[in-house]
RNA sequence: UCCCCUGUAGCUCAGCUGGUUAGAGCGGUGGACUGUUAAUCCAUGUGUCGUCUGUUCAAAUCAGACCAGGGGAGCCA
């Protein structure tokens, strides 16, 4: 039998005073001396519970029905109607509650109709997606998840499945976790003494990828528009509320187009993906906004609504120069900016996402474009209110001379990154993309303060339960 | 990795200038009441006071180490 959705009954596509099912798990009993239950039944499938009323008739009624707590699952057969009661538009008559499993020890379940606090959820992630919390980020995520692949589709981009493991360890964007099957209590070792990694699955070291860029980039000198979606992994020992050593990123990359053309991308994407969100999960950010942040609604409609606004490196310098404001970190042309910063320029200056670009090459990675200045390279970051960085990008140097001179500056061996190298010496052209990290994404969208809320399991330095 | 804070009942916390049987709210359980909305009212509290070591006649309370969680910083997405 097909089962029906708690989200779709509560939208009236059910006709009333007809049977249906539902399916769920109890969020609260309340019994009446009238003689009758009134259980709260959720699916998932949205944001509010049904209501079903047991009457006490039912056969199981005194056995089972008055055992139901929190966290037990049922299957409520009955009537579909109008409800009487405030606070729902429809409720089931029930004529059969059909007990799935019960909570065997309701005193420790540990998903008690309160509240609990954020860290605790943390700590019981398998039990986490049946809270209000928990099921709202889950859908909120899956919605914004499902916007970014249409809006990219959409505009024509293919999605490239790019490879988690890879054999480069030169991906130049933080600490690797090393993937082996090597034998760790005897390791095979070379006459020199070193570790034989030739025994090793793949025959060299390999890793978990940082950033699917680099191998997107060779897709995208072939059928010009497309991103990757999936998981990254970095092994840094980062400890705050905006960093996972597993996360999801979303790397979109174009040919033919520079470092205007990946910032319009990004702000039409960020635009079409929170406009998607507030119409579909109206329900869950009406939640988010009463509970978790008073403002992120209105936040969200004013990134839909604003242009964004693009600034150079040199000018974002000057402005916290000039601003009468003392920072920890003095500011000086050269330095990469601080949260401080950052956070002035996008909170206090602009108050909305700002496109910070061009900045100096000293401080970026080799691949990015080195301006006509000779000392900038063509990168930008989009900052968000609240939460720092949200997107990192940057036109990629076409150029194979430039390209090698840049990897000699900072100490790199072309011979790594010969397939790279090809890109630039086959038909190369100029191309451009950014990462946006997913999570950030989702935090920023539903103002939970903390990345670890917002991904069902995460992964975090002494953290990898489940 | 660095700085700061925290770790007491299923959960959220109080107690901590060391001193008899460690408390409250919520949850749970039992009852009352009610077409109820995490309802209301009454009753119900034996928990390695994070772990180990030390100081002391005496440690939840003081000290040290360790472990765990949070906030901030760095790294970045």
């Amino acid at each position: 039998m097909s089962v029906i959705a708690i989200s779709d009954v509560l939208a009236g596509k059910f006709p009333v005073d007809k049977e249906i099912s539902v399916h769920g798990w109890i969020r609260t009993r309340r019994d009446s001396k009238a003689g009758i239950s009134f259980l709260a039944i959720h699916d998932g499938s949205c944001f509010d519970a049904i209501q079903a009323i047991a009457p006490n008739n039912l056969d199981n009624y005194q056995d089972e029905v008055l055992k139901l707590t929190a966290g037990a699952a049922v299957k409520v057969t009955g009537t579909l109607v109008e409800s009487p009661g405030q606070g729902q538009s429809f409720e089931i008559q029930a004529t059969q509650v059909e007990v799935l499993g019960l909570v065997d020890d309701p005193d420790t379940y540990p998903m008690a109709a309160k509240r609990h606090s954020i860290e605790f959820l943390r700590e019981h992630a398998h039990l986490r997606p049946r809270t209000n919390i928990g099921g709202a980020v889950t859908r909120v995520r899956n919605s914004l998840a499902q916007a970014v692949h249409r809006f990219l589709h959409e505009k024509g981009y293919m999605w490239i499945s790019t490879p988690l493991i890879t054999g480069s360890d030169c991906e130049g964007a933080g600490e690797m976790f090393r993937v082996s099957t090597l034998d760790m209590e005897n390791l095979p070792k070379t006459d020199k003494g070193d570790i034989d990694y030739a025994e090793d699955f793949f025959g060299k070291e390999t890793f978990l990828t940082v950033s699917g860029q680099l191998n997107v980039e060779t897709y995208c000198c072939a059928l010009s528009k497309v991103y990757t979606f999936g998981p990254t992994f970095r092994a840094e020992n980062s400890n705050t509320s905006r960093h996972l050593a597993e996360f999801w990123m979303v790397e979109p990359e174009i040919a033919f187009a520079d470092l205007a053309d990946a910032a319009t991308l990004a702000e039409e994407m960020l635009k079409y993906v929170f406009k998607a969100l507030l119409e579909e999960r109206a329900d869950d950010m009406a939640f988010f906004q009463q509970r978790v942040d008073k403002t992120v609604i209105d936040r969200l409609n004013a990134v839909i609504n604003k242009d964004f606004v693009r600034m150079d490196y040199t000018d974002a310098i000057e402005i916290l120069q000039n601003c009468g404001k003392t920072f920890e970190n003095p500011v000086s042309w050269g330095v990469d900016l601080n949260s401080e910063h950052e956070r002035y320029l996008a909170e206090e200056h602009v108050g909305g996402p700002v496109v910070l670009q061009n900045y100096p090459k000293d401080i970026k990675s080799f691949y990015m474009r080195l301006n006509d200045d000779g000392k900038t390279v063509a990168a930008m970051d989009i900052l968000a209110p609240g939460i720092g960085e949200i997107i990192g990008g940057s036109q990629r140097e076409e150029r194979l001379d430039v390209l090698d001179k840049r990897m000699g500056e900072m100490d790199l061996d072309p011979a790594d990154y010969s397939w790279y190298r090809d890109l630039r010496r086959y038909g190369t052209v100029p191309h451009s993309g950014f990462g946006l990290g997913f999570e950030r994404l989702v935090a920023y969208a539903t103002g939970m303060q903390n990345v670890r809320d917002v991904i069902p399991f995460p992964r975090t330095p002494n953290n990898a339960a489940y």
